[in-house]
Formats: C-alpha cells, structure tokens, sequence
DNA sequence: CTAATTGCAAATTGTTTGCATATTC
DNA sequence: GAATATGCAAACAATTTGCAATTAG
C-alpha cells in the first residue's frame, strides 16, 4: 500500500490527516520490512519532526494496528511493530533481544469460542551470535 | 509431578528449599490447570503466608520457568503463568482480558538460527461474552 | 466553527534492583 | 558459618490518562 492509499484509507474512517500521522505512515511505507519499537520509531522521527511526542506516537500506531494498517505483537516486555506484510513467526532471542522473522509454514488450532483477530506466534530462545558467546 | 519430587528437582540443581518455595509449589501441583499473574497468585498465597513478598514470587516464579517447572507466556502487558504440561495455544479476549486454552493441533515453522527454547501461540479477539455485550 | 488530535505532566502497571536481614544447608 | 533467599523501599520501563491548547475539515 502507498502512502497515498493509506491516507485515503484513514479518511475514509473519519480520522484526519495530520502531519504526525503523514510522517508514521511515510516512514512505514519506506521501511516496508522490520521491527519496531515505539521508542525506536520516536527517535527516529523526532529528528525530523522535533515537536513530535511520543504520546501521539502511541496513538497513531494504535490506531494503525487497530486498522490492520501494521502489525504488532509484544516479544514479552513491549510492543513490537511489524510493517511487513505477509504472516510469520517471530524469533526472539532472550539474551540480546534481537528478533528475527521466520517463516511460518503450517499452523492448525482448535476451534475458538469468539471473533479471532490475530495470531501471533513468537519462538524464544538464544540466537547464534550469543550461542558462541556465552556457550550453553 | 508431584510437590515432592519438584522440591528434589529444586535441591538437585543446588536450589534451597524455603517455606515461601514449598508454598509457590504446593499451589501449583494443587491446581495443575489454570492461568494466574504473579498478582492472583500473590494474592491467595498471602492470605496463608502473610509476611510473603510479590518480590519473592517474581524470584520464585522465574526460576521455576528456567527450569521448566512452569511454563509462562506474555498476553502483551504482563506474564501469565500457565501450569498445565501439555503444549497449546492461548486465546485472549482483547474486551475482558480472558484467557482461554487452545488446541494446538499443528505447528511447523521454518529453521531457526540459533537454540529454539520455546513456543508461544497467542490468538486474540473477542470472546463469546463480550461479543454479545458489545456486539460487532 | 466543531470535533478530533496533539503534547505535556502526571499517574499506572508490571517488573527489577540494591541492600540489609534472615534462613537453609 | 557460608552461601543463598527473603522482603523492603526505591528505581525503572512501557504505556495510559486527564486536560488545555492546537489544528484539520
């Protein structure tokens, strides 16, 4: 989706089009692919846009999520955005905390009683780099 | 398993055995189903052991899922720790904060960098209840 | 002009840390 | 008696809330 769709798309429910909002989706767009967190993103975008708070940042991306415009999941502690489109598992590795998309192939639940909305599969564990490090 | 044998899993791996540990176990093996946050569990075991200190818990309640004894997940705000052995998925109502079980009856994910240590599966939606109340 | 949005300060929630005291082995 | 565990107070991190000032439509 291009910035342009999106905007349309936030129009079209009502919400108005905000240089904030404007700067998140461009960004988002750009990125396409990555993870983030809140304080990442407000780091990055307060350079640009000083006067930025990080409590509208909370909000946008709230709303974006809710919109299914991103996607978030929380790896334990915090609130991970993911703007890449396609479904996947996400591998955290519990020394460093880096994550890393892997590919999801098959996932078969039971029946749910109630509207599901997501599914967020999260795999923990230690990641190569820390492997050698710190051996096991 | 049962308390005793945890206790001597406990002792093997050089832990010591504290009444407030006793305590965090019994409870466990008692229920063996269910979901609690540190918060429910600190607020039953206070009630029997008055002087119990949620910092304790926390302390307790890591080191059983380190070793494995428990198995915990994140519902994006805090830990919920989760007694029953065997593997499934969660599913979280997103109104009221319910947690339900899952059937987890197929997962495959592609290879991983690293040391895989576990899996969490969260669905989250909208229960049956709350689906009534609010509609959708 | 009106309703929605921003941004500040302050509050909340879940969890961790530092450290002195108490307890197990 | 030595090492570990507890519990208190305080620190922390992520997120939310209340509210007045600002801005989009």
């Amino acid at each position: 989706m291009t910035v342009e769709e999106i905007l349309k798309n936030l129009k079209e429910r009502g919400m108005k089009i905000t240089s904030q909002r404007i700067e998140v989706i461009k960004f988002i767009s750009e990125v396409k692919k990555g993870h983030f967190e809140v304080k990442d993103l407000f780091a990055i975008l307060s350079r640009k846009f000083p006067s930025l708070s990080i409590v509208t940042l909370y909000n946008i991306l709230h709303a974006l999520s809710e919109l299914g415009l991103v996607y978030s999941f929380s790896d334990g502690q915090k609130t991970i955005y993911d703007f890449s489109p396609e479904p996947h598992a996400h591998f955290i590795c519990s020394v460093c905390g880096r994550i890393e998309d892997v590919e999801l192939k098959e996932l078969v639940i039971g029946p749910i009683k109630g509207k599901r909305e997501k599914v967020e599969v999260v795999v923990k564990g230690i990641c190569e780099e820390c492997l050698k490090k710190v051996g096991s």
